[in-house]
DNA sequence: GCCAACGTTGGC
DNA sequence: GCCAACGTTGGC
C-alpha cells in the first residue's frame, strides 16, 4: 500500500466540488513522473486532497476508486488518469506552512518538488500529517 | 507581479 | 544528442 497526494487548484477543481460528485476522474494531469505515480496506484489506496494556489492546505483524504486507464478524449495519447473516491475531510486542514515548519517532513516531495502535482506519501509523513490534521 | 524550478521544443 | 529559448507551475 503506498499513500499519495494529489494537487488541485480550488477555483479548476475543490473539494467541495469532490464530496459533492463523490467518485471523479482525476483528470488534466501532464506531466510524465505524475502520470507515473498514477500508473502506479492501486484501488483502495488512500491520498491527500491538496489545494494550491491561496489556500496551500491538504483538506481531506480520498482514496484510489479505479486503476489508471486512458484519457478518454484522446485514448491512443499518452496520458490518462484514475477515479478517486471522497474520503473524509481533515478536522482542521494542514498547511503548507505547517508542513514546512515541521523537520521531519522536510523530505516531502511537496516540499522538495513543490512544481510535481501528484506524489507519493511515506507512511511515517502520512500519519504525522493526519494527526497534524486532527484525524 | 515576480521568479525559481523544471519541462518541452526546435535549431544545429 | 546538445542546448538555448521559451512556456508553465506554484510559492512567495
Amino acid at each position: 500500500m503506498t499513500n499519495w497526494l494529489f494537487k488541485t487548484e480550488p477555483d479548476v477543481y475543490s473539494w467541495a466540488d469532490q464530496v459533492k460528485k463523490k467518485v471523479e476522474p482525476w483528470t488534466g494531469v501532464r506531466n510524465a513522473q505524475a502520470r507515473n505515480f498514477m500508473r502506479a496506484m492501486k484501488v483502495g489506496e488512500h491520498g491527500f486532497f491538496y489545494h494550491t494556489g491561496d489556500e496551500r492546505q491538504v483538506v481531506g483524504i480520498v482514496e484510489v476508486a479505479r486503476v489508471f486507464y486512458p484519457d478518454p478524449v484522446e485514448p491512443a495519447g499518452p496520458w490518462g488518469q484514475v477515479d478517486v473516491r471522497t474520503v473524509k475531510p481533515f478536522a482542521k486542514p494542514v498547511t503548507l506552512a505547517q508542513i514546512k515548519a515541521e523537520p521531519k517532513l522536510a523530505e516531502l516531495l511537496l516540499v522538495r518538488h513543490s512544481r510535481l502535482s501528484v506524489m507519493p506519501i511515506d507512511d511515517a509523513a502520512w500519519k504525522l500529517i493526519c494527526k497534524m490534521g486532527g484525524l
